[in-house]
Order: structure tokens, then sequence, then C-alpha cells
DNA sequence: GATAATCCGGTTTTT
DNA sequence: CCGGATTATC
């Protein structure tokens, strides 16, 4: 609706901004400087998104812009999603014309726009990291490059730092190249990228690598200068993630009004390793002369304890711009101190945390308002172990998303065939699934004749299927496949695009190989193409579908259950929680043995960062962990305790290890060799791994192993017999003594 | 051209 | 230990 922004017929008196109240100081300043350049140094839960949506809103409620003129940047759907929620909150429907998004679906937008600057049309498909990989592989092959000895993800890994840095193959420093790829690594990224034009598609880094591209041509100024005049305002959130591609990008795009407000907080830069360059910041003030630079200290998450363990790890960091993070009441309680345990093992870590959370939920607590939160993925398994033996709900957030599932992806590389012809890789990708006999004979055939004629795989089996190139059976089987792409094609502007998803997928033959399948998530697969087509309803086509799943990838649960949240610390930057678990907090796995091997001294900051990000999740309580034993591979491996944890100032901590453990509180560190408590313990170990096989005693979850049908779960027991079902060959009845607890 | 054997590696991840 | 991805085999 565009019925309500007139805003600038009827200009606002002097204190007619009920926008602006209940902001301190501070942020009613970085509200108010709405012109020249603005840094906002934005510490853990100062209120930054509050800022920035009072800003946007202030911006348009004075009139000073169209809501079109304004750019708002951000890092996730989901932080723009918020945005765009609460700026609407404050001036309506306005709120949709602004230029709100992440920067590649912004970077996106604007690629559609001028595609053909870029040699590509404007229905370009945006590849997923899968796709990305088939195709740099298939070029590196074409290149012969051994791919045993440098894996294409390796060589993803450079030509998207590459990217990161807004560099194009013709960019890259001769020096930067290295021995990766027998150093003819920028040789493979000008073909990769060559490769991609004549698809007509983009991985994500183009998104922003081609608008660079295109601004920064001479011939192309005039439609810069354009842009730079429409952009009056320019907005970016958590700056410090930026990558030097995106900050060229917006220096380019603010370079005539200069009205640009980048809000971050290099204490939470936790992505370098993505890209990202806190060193952004600095270049700020550098570029934008005369940047005013304001600071968010006051805190209203947290209690002033947590501020002070938080900042006393973080103090450890050299070279930060500096920022001290106060309670924002003064009368703040200081809050519970912050438990620090040492456990003797995983599991008894586990056990902690839950005798935690269920006291907590005793004592009132909502489990949603409590997080586990990890380094590295794999570490959630003891912990949803615990839960679920103890009954707790829990969701595990993160992991493999929706969009990313073997049969969505086979799912949409169907309809990007229907929609896009010249899709050689969603082509590849269904070319043979469900399996119809044609395989890596004909496809190698396919390919000679689409490369020969320069025409795309469709095409060229189009083509095959017409002469007698092929055998009888392939050539019939590939004109049908061909006959059928052509069929829904035809279709689509006759028939509802969620009904033709489903028709393609029951005709192409590809609902029923799932349901001729029997292993036991066959349903579930099903299930997910089902919620596919039904999530098709929400969309005008299929084309519009197809963009959406490219750039947001999340899946959003809309339920709010009130579960125990685990996920990883990267994945809880910007969320916040009453109670929040830090285990693992050992040498080695936090901070991360690599992290600190591979890139040293700055490595080991930026692990000190995202415990910093931990810490600042918490508003009330916080529970760091460590155990002293662990088993990694299924072998056991003593640890010490994080460094981090010694770093946490003593008043802010009451630490408590299990007597006699490493790392105990400093006068028990002597006596842990005779502590009878680890001696009962270490006995427990000793006789735990597998010398004994009950039989007769396989409870029902219990994970076991066949030697002819592998892994499985125990479902059901009865007697001596057991249904199991296996990962590979299905649900079995088995006779005890033939498994062994994997 | 499809299935079984074997080898390898094993942080973080959004778009 | 375990999943995947490439090789070996029918």
């Amino acid at each position: 609706m565009s019925d309500d922004f007139e805003l600038d017929d009827e200009p606002r008196s002097v204190g007619a901004t009920p926008w602006l109240n209940g902001l301190n100081p501070e942020q009613l300043q970085a509200v108010e400087a709405t012109e020249g350049p603005v840094l906002v140094l934005s510490g853990a839960g100062t209120g930054k998104t509050r800022v920035l949506t009072t800003r946007l809103a202030h911006i348009l409620l004075t009139a000073k812009a169209k809501p079109w003129n304004i750019l708002a940047v951000t890092f996730t759907n989901k932080a723009a999603r918020e945005m765009r929620e609460r700026v609407s909150g404050l001036v309506g429907g306005a709120a949709e014309q602004i230029w709100l998004g992440t920067f590649h679906a912004l970077g996106a937008r604007l690629l559609r726009r001028h595609a053909q600057l870029a040699g590509l049309e404007s229905n370009f498909t945006i590849l997923d990291s899968d796709d990305q990989l088939r195709l740099l592989k298939q070029v590196m092959e074409a290149e012969n490059i051994d791919a045993k000895r440098w894996t294409p993800q390796s060589v993803m890994g450079v030509i998207q730092r590459w990217k990161d840095r807004g560099l194009n193959p013709d960019q890259v420093g001769s020096g930067e190249a290295g021995e990766l790829a027998g150093g003819r690594t920028v040789a493979l990224y000008r073909a990769y990228q060559e490769r991609l034009i004549a698809l007509n598609a983009c991985d994500f880094g183009d998104l922003l690598l081609h608008c660079l591209t295109f601004m920064q041509k001479p011939a192309h100024q005039d439609l810069l200068a354009e842009l730079q005049s429409q952009f009056r305002y320019i907005m970016v959130d958590e700056y410090q993630d930026t990558n030097v591609a995106q900050y060229l990008w917006l220096r380019l795009l603010a370079q005539k009004h200069r009205n640009i407000c980048c809000v971050g907080d290099d204490d939470q830069s936790v992505y370098s390793w993505r890209g990202a360059e806190v060193e952004n910041i600095l270049r700020f003030e550098r570029d934008f002369q005369g940047a005013r630079i304001i600071r968010l200290e006051a805190n209203y998450r947290s209690t002033p304890t947590i501020l002070a363990a938080a900042s006393g790890l973080i103090a450890n960091n050299a070279g930060r711009l500096g920022k001290t993070l106060r309670p924002g009441r003064a009368d703040a309680e200081a809050g519970a101190k912050i438990t620090v345990r040492g456990l003797w093992d995983g599991e008894d870590e586990a056990r902690f945390v839950v005798e935690e959370i269920e006291a907590l939920q005793r004592a009132g607590g909502a489990l949603a308002e409590m997080a586990i939160l990890v380094r590295a993925g794999f570490q959630t398994r003891e912990f949803e172990e615990r839960l679920v033996s103890t009954g707790v709900p829990y969701k595990v957030v993160g992991g493999l998303r929706f969009y990313e599932r073997q049969e969505i992806r086979d799912a949409l590389a169907y309809f990007r065939v229907v929609m896009q012809p010249a899709d050689d890789l969603a082509f590849e990708r269904i070319f043979n699934l469900p399996k119809r006999g044609l395989g890596e004979q004909t496809l190698q055939t396919t390919h000679m004749l689409a490369r020969r004629t320069g025409v795309p795989l469709l095409q060229a089996a189009r083509n095959l299927s017409l002469t007698d190139e092929l055998g009888p059976k392939a050539r019939s089987t590939m004109g049908k496949l061909v006959a059928d792409f052509d069929r829904w094609r035809s279709l689509v502007p006759h028939m509802d695009h969620a009904e033709l998803a489903g028709t393609i997928l029951d005709e192409s033959g590809y609902t029923e190989m799932w349901q001729k399948e029997k292993s036991p998530d066959a349903q579930g697969r099903l299930e997910n193409l089902k919620e596919l087509v039904a999530a098709l309803e929400e969309f005008d086509s299929l084309a519009d579908f197809l963009e959406h799943v490219s750039l947001v990838m999340e899946n959003d649960d809309k339920q709010k259950l009130d579960r125990v949240v685990i996920m990883t610390l990267h994945g809880a930057k910007g969320l916040e929680f009453d109670n929040v678990f830090l285990p693992g907090w050992e040498e080695g796995v936090f901070p991360h043995a690599r992290a600190i091997a591979e890139n040293g001294a700055k490595g080991l900051e930026e692990e000190r960062r995202l415990a910093y990000v931990g810490l600042t999740r918490a508003r009330r309580r916080l529970f760091v962990s460590y155990a002293a034993n662990r088993r990694v591979y299924n072998q056991w491996q003593t640890s010490l305790p994080s460094r981090f944890t010694a770093e946490l100032p003593d008043h802010t901590v009451d630490r408590l290890a299990e007597r006699g453990l490493f790392g105990g509180v400093s006068e028990q560190a002597n006596a842990w060799s005779q502590d009878w408590q680890s001696v009962a313990r270490v006995a427990k170990h000793r006789e735990s791994p597998a010398t004994v096989a009950p039989s007769g005693s396989f409870a029902v979850g219990v994970r076991v192993f066949h030697q002819k049908f592998g892994y499985g779960r125990v479902t059901a027991v009865e007697g001596n017999k057991l249904d199991v079902a296996f990962d590979k060959a299905g649900d079995k009845k088995v006779i005890d003594s033939f498994v062994t607890e994997a």
C-alpha cells in the first residue's frame, strides 16, 4: 500500500517526535545524526536494533527522504525481516518501499536490473554451494587439475576469499595464487567465471562482485551516478562482519550523499574465516573523513556481574577500538555469580547442565529462555542424549536446513530446468534421477555435443534424441525426458504453479522413487516434498519461489514452543536468553586448536570474541563448564580447562571443580591423584568400553551394529528378539546375539 | 550401468 | 566411530 506516505506534505512541528521517546542520550545522538558519515560502535545488548529502526523511521517521519531513497543492509534475512517489521510499526506501509535487505538480496535485485552489464540475462540462476562445487569440479577436470591433491573445496575457498575482497580474475595479484592447484588457481577462477556466465548463473559472491564490477567501469558512470543519487541515506547493520567487497559496494553507493551510518561491534567479529574484515571499521574513518563516532555502551540486557565477566575476558584482546559495557540502569542488582564448573567427562557435564536446567525450570524458568551454546556442531550430541533420557524438550537450531535436503534440492532442480532450460547443473542433477537407465556414458555424449555446438545440455539432449548417436534405449529415454520438460514448460502459463510442481514431481517418477524406497527416512522425505509444494502456494510464481529459496536458505520454525535451545556460538549471535550454558570450555575445543594452529594470535582473539559473544547472550545466569576427559573418535582424551575460564575475573565467578580434577580450584590442584572420586571414575571408564556385550540387555533406542545390516537403532525388544531400524537396510527383526552395541 | 568394498577425514556458516 | 565419496566388482 502506498496510500499513507504523504509525510512531506505536512512537516512535523518540533517536539512532535514521539518515536524518539525512551532513547538514552547516546542512542538519541545516533538516531539524530542523520547527515554525514556516522560510525556507531554498539556493544552487546546496547539497543542497536532499536537505534537502527528508529533512525530509519526518523528519516522518513521527518521527511528527509522517501522510502526508496533509503538503503538499509543486514546480514541475515531474519534481521532484515525484523527490521522491516519494526519500521512498519513506526511508519506503516511506507516501510515496504525501503531498499531493505541482506547484502545478497539487494545485490541480486540490482544485478537483475542490470544483468546485461555483467553479461547475464536478468533471469540468471543463483547457485547454491552444492552446485558451485560441482561446477568447479568440472572446471578442474577440464583443466586437468588433480582433484586428489587439491580438493575442489580448497580451491573454492580461495576463489571465494578473492570474491570477498572484490577481486575479479584479472585483479588477483600474481603473487597471490600460491601453490594450490599447481599455481593455476587464477586460471581456474577465470574458467569458473566463464562457465557461470555461459550457464547464465551466479554464485553468492557474484551477486556483489558483478555489481561492483559494473559500477566501477568508466562506461557506466551514469548508472552509478543515478544510484548514488537515489540512495540518500545508507544504513548498515553488523558492520564488523562486512567483507571488502561489501565495503567497496557501500562506499561506491554512498559516495555522493555521504550519509552512511554503520553499526557494529569489533568485539563481536567472529566471521573472519568467511572473509569478514574488522579492519573495515578502521578504514571507515579513513575513507569518510570527519566521520562521527558514537559509542553505545549502556547495556540493558545482562546483570552487572555478567558484564564485568565479559569485559574482563575481552580485555585480553589487543587492538580493540575500546568500549566498555556498563549497566544501563545504575541501580541494577549485581546478579548471581557465574558458575564455572569442572566435570570428569562429557557425560557428567551433560548431566550437570541438564540438572541445572531442571532446577531453573522448577524455579519457574521457561525452557525457551535457556540455551546451550556450543563451539561446534558435534558437541550437541551429548546434551541431546541427556535431554532425551530426562524427557526435557529441546530443539537444535542449525544443522541441515530445509532447502539443503537432498529431496528438496532434487525437486528444485526439476523446477529449475523447467524455468531455465539453460541450467545445466540442475539438468545434470536429475538427468538420471529417478534411475531411468541413462548413465555416465550418455551424459558424456550429451556434454560433448553441448560443448561442440555451444548449446545447453537440455538442447543437446533434444538433438541427440533425434539422431542415431545414442543406442535406441538411451535415445528414446532421452526423448521422453526432453518431451516431459517441454510439456511442463508449456503448462507454466496455464496451470497453478503449486499444482504444476506436484505434477512435475509425480510425472517425472520422482515421488514414486521415494514411495518405493523403504528406508526409514523415505516417509519423511515425501512429507518434505509435500511441504515444499505447500510452501509454493505463498508465492506468485515458480520463478519467484526459486529466487526466494536461493536467497533465503534458513528455516524458520514459526511455532514458539517451550524448549531448551541448543546451538553453536556463531548461531547465537544477536540472540539473548535468561540462562545460558557454555559447555566444553577446554583447551583444544574452545579455543579450538585449529583456530590457533592456522591463525595464531589472531585466531585466538577471534575465539575469545566468540566467548565474549557467548557470555553476553545471557540476561541473568551463566554456567560455564569443562570436562577433564572426552571421547574423541572413540578414544579417550584428557584436556585442560580453557584459558578463557581463567580470564573471567575472580569476583564474577564461583569456581567449582570436582575434587581432584586438573584445573580445579588451585588449592585442590595437588590433591587430584589420590582423590577417591577420580579413582572411582577411572575404574568406571576402564570397564565400560564394550568389554562385555551383554546379551539380552538391549534397550529401545540403543544404537547397534549388525554384521550384515550395518548400523541401526533398536525400536522394540521382545525376549531375545529385537526390532531394529537399520540406517541402510530398513526395519528388521534380529536375534540380539547377532548385534553389538555401537 | 548399478551395487558392494574401501578409504578418508572429521570448526564455525549465511547468503 | 561414522558418513560420504571414490573405487572395485558383478
